[in-house]
DNA sequence: GCGACAG
DNA sequence: ATCTTGTCGC
């Protein structure tokens, strides 16, 4: 199906469809390899640069570089970026060598007024463990959580459900927003991603990530896969 | 009607 | 998201 060609309201019914497939159990397993995964484009262009960047854990080394372009007309709307970004991001996947255990993409996850941000959407199409790490608020109610790299507090939805955390990934910096994307629960996205973070306030898959498609728009790195 | 609003 | 210089703080 073309995401292009849907009206909001169609968007919304398939969101709404696809939340029935999202599956937040305990991840159980190894995390020999994780991936991040962002989008970088020329504001008022309709090409989109998408990437994937697969590191070794826990070292975070970089292993290797996927990267494609593609057009695309979905407008930016909150709550939709699933709809921009996800056919770029299946393409990019599709061309990885080498699948990572956990997939860190750059936006939310069941943080979502429909539960449904585009770790998940993503996550449910692809069959893929995935996590949601976001450097805004979408959806939710919080606490600021303390100001020591570490502070976290529960993100939850009108109910009271946690449906995220609000994350101090760094001193003094404003905090990131984790959700589970699909095939792993609240506790385990945190566990993760802050396993993620080195040096910088963004963890290093998404951090990675955002730089190689960055340099593949600007001409610095070439399309297709890449050993690092 | 008003405020909020991932990338 | 992208553009873009200087500036404040650890």
């Amino acid at each position: 199906m073309n995401y292009n060609e849907l009206s909001i309201p169609e968007a919304t019914r398939l969101q709404q469809e696809l939340r029935k497939e999202v599956i937040t159990t305990p991840f159980k397993g190894k995390v020999q390899y994780v991936a991040g995964a962002d989008i970088s484009f020329n504001k008022f262009s309709t090409t989109v640069y998408a990437g994937i960047v697969l590191l070794h854990f826990p070292s975070l080394q970089p292993v290797g570089y996927s990267l494609v372009k593609k057009e695309v007309t979905f407008p930016y709307v909150p709550g939709f970026l699933a709809f921009r970004e996800v056919p770029a991001l299946l393409d990019a996947w599709q061309q990885l060598p080498q699948k990572p255990d956990v997939l860190v993409v750059d936006g939310h996850g069941i943080a979502h007024p429909r539960r449904m941000g585009i770790a998940s959407h993503f996550g449910v199409l692809a069959n893929q463990v995935t996590i949601g790490s976001a450097k805004k608020k979408l959806f939710g109610l919080y606490e600021e959580p303390g100001p020591a790299k570490g502070n976290h507090s529960p993100l939850t939805d009108k109910q009271g459900e946690v449906i995220g955390t609000v994350y101090r990934s760094k001193q003094n910096v404003k905090p990131i927003f984790i959700s589970p994307g699909h095939l792993i629960d609240v506790a385990g996205s945190l566990d993760l991603v802050s396993q993620c973070v080195q040096r910088y306030r963004l963890p290093e898959p998404t951090r990675l990530a955002h730089n190689a498609v960055n340099q593949f728009r600007l001409g610095t790195l070439p399309q297709g896969y890449t050993p690092a």
